[in-house]
DNA sequence: AGTCTCGGAGTGAATGTTCATTCCTAATGT
DNA sequence: ACATTAGGAATGAACATTCACTCCGAGACT
């Protein structure tokens, strides 16, 4: 019934390899070593190497939602849960920088090309939280009236260079720039 | 005296399959038959692959920049400085697809990590014009006061995310649209 | 209770492939 | 003729994947 132990061991491993060293420097073995198995037991778990790097990448996903969903309340005013999204979002890649690192080279890897159509961040059911927003917010004249995508990118696409930075240690963000970073974002949004 | 000649194909099919493949999926063989050359005549012009693939990122930088400074005057508002610096870039990007795929991975990826402390756009000297600007617009109180690096994210993450989603095909970006996307993303960095 | 059998998880050495790089020969220019 | 440049087969290293084997626990049999 352990199943899920070594299988949980392996996506760790992986994780940590593949943000460090990239998909090149990651091979099976090395994979296999710092989970403590054999390489051949990563093939019981994962077709191949390239599924466990999707899965590694729906794994992260699965975590990174309901930490975002946390407190977040529909009833409130958009800015207020404008301002709730943005930092959480920031927050959950500031405290899992391993995460960070992985999603970012898979986007730019063609494995995430292959996401294409799939929003940047999300697919999945939960992507609807992030639609039925902006969505909103468009309608009730509180947002610029662009494609969704567009305000995806506009009021994500600081975020996600900001925590680039961070953990790149060219920028030391407390909880005050924070706030105004995601303020920021608000203001390249709203109308 | 035609060194030049092959060498720029060289650089131009390890481009091309690069943007297209990723790292991975460019094979040097692929490469120089791309290129139309013979397999050992790239080590003629570049020592490793390693040193080709930073020479093809410095190749993107060395013909963005003349691009963007293309009609820019330093001597006027800089609202309209930022409009002309936000669309050139943008438009070089829609321009250059390939340039724009080929830097998403490079900065994805470990040997872009290497160029840590330089910014995302540019380290060499024209990287001042972007610094000055900016400065300029902060101690004018035309720019919000954050770090540097925070206003370069703000400024033009979104930008970046926009290109791409051109790229993938989920938005169709005409006149109109870029003048708005660049307007709001002034929104984000003005005071 | 003790012994035996079976099945499936785990292993890592062996395999075959893919690749960067080298190096010797051919071609080209001077 | 000589020097320089190009070519691409040959080389060896690195790697993903496989597979023959070990190990262990859970039943079955005595």
């Amino acid at each position: 019934m352990l199943k899920t132990e070594k299988r949980d061991e392996i996506i760790r491993a992986a994780l940590e390899i593949i943000a460090e060293h990239g998909f090149h420097g990651a091979p099976i073995a090395m994979i296999a070593s710092r989970a403590g198995v054999g390489a051949g037991t990563i093939y019981r778990y994962f077709a191949n190497k390239d599924i466990l790097i999707s899965v590694l990448y729906e794994d992260i996903e699965d975590r990174l939602f309901p930490y975002i969903l946390q407190g977040y309340d529909s009833e409130r005013p958009v800015r207020e849960r404008f301002l709730h999204l943005g930092k959480a979002l920031l927050q959950y890649f500031i405290e899992n920088p391993l995460d960070f690192r992985y999603v970012e080279q898979f986007h730019g890897s063609p494995y995430g090309a292959a996401l294409r159509r799939d929003r940047i961040l999300g697919a999945r059911e939960n992507r609807d939280v992030f639609h039925e927003f902006f969505e909103e917010g468009i309608s009730q004249q509180m947002i610029k009236d662009f494609p969704l995508t567009v305000i995806f990118d506009l009021a994500f696409g600081p975020v996600l260079y900001v925590v680039r930075d961070h953990i790149l240690d060219v920028v030391k963000l407390d909880n005050v720039l924070i706030t105004k970073i995601i303020e920021a974002c608000w203001d390249g949004i709203r109308r």
